[in-house]
DNA sequence: GCGACAG
DNA sequence: ATCTTGTCGC
């Protein structure tokens, strides 16, 4: 049985797909870019975003935000529950960033419109989506990912592991390869934006579990 | 109808 | 995502 919440939020990601924008509108040589990941404990999420300068990888800012979380995760609907925290956590930013990577599909989705779009167009910047796990589409011999016919994603493979971009909104499917490209370190897998985001939220929750128990 | 299913 | 031991590799 779907809620009310749930159909409403599965019309509004098919409305917002009309507005994603897939042509870069990004300054010509990008600099500051930012990763942002959520950890979980039961109802509690904890985010964190990274600011890092893309030439050296020199941290600028970092960011953390908690809050008790209400919405279960529903596969496709991913925005319910992890939007809330991003959005938050990112209007704690001084620092001005040319682009945001986050967790999660953008246009390679179900209705076109995944948790990247979603961030993407709520604050007007540029984004990208990298997942993990493929939820829709087919991988292609050249490693483009098509969905209804139209080339959605792309997948990159670092020792056996492989990861799912896609366009969150005012870039090109090919830039966002390539900044994720860029942004993974040799040995790793992951671009460094996210697995620093990722590392730190697991630390964050770690100490506000500590604290909870000598308080 | 059945299976698959971002985090 | 989270839970969770030992284990493989640098």
């Amino acid at each position: 049985m779907k809620s009310k919440l749930e159909s409403q939020t599965i019309k509004l990601q098919s409305k917002l797909s009309k507005k994603v924008i897939s042509k870069n509108c990004l300054p010509k040589k990008i600099k500051i870019v930012c990763g942002i990941d959520v950890s979980y404990k039961e109802k509690m999420a904890f985010c964190t975003a990274i600011i890092l300068d893309i030439n050296n990888l020199n941290i600028q800012e970092t960011i953390r935000f908690s809050m008790k979380i209400s919405y279960p995760y529903i596969p496709g609907l991913f925005m319910l529950r992890e939007s809330e925290p991003i959005l938050q956590t990112l209007k704690k930013i001084k620092t001005d960033f040319d682009i945001l990577l986050i967790d999660g599909h953008g246009r390679l989705h179900p209705r076109f419109c995944g948790l990247a779009c979603y961030i993407g167009i709520k604050m007007n910047k540029s984004t990208i989506g990298v997942a993990k796990k493929i939820l829709c589409g087919r991988t292609k011999s050249d490693s483009t990912v098509e969905y209804k016919g139209k080339i959605l994603g792309f997948e990159l493979k670092n020792n056996k592991k492989k990861i799912y971009v896609s366009v969150g909104h005012k870039i090109n499917l090919k830039s966002a390869v390539n900044i994720v490209k860029q942004l993974i370190l040799e040995k790793k897998w992951y671009p460094e934006p996210l697995r620093l985001a990722d590392s730190d939220s697991k630390n964050f929750r770690k100490q506000y579990l500590h604290k909870k128990i000598t308080h």
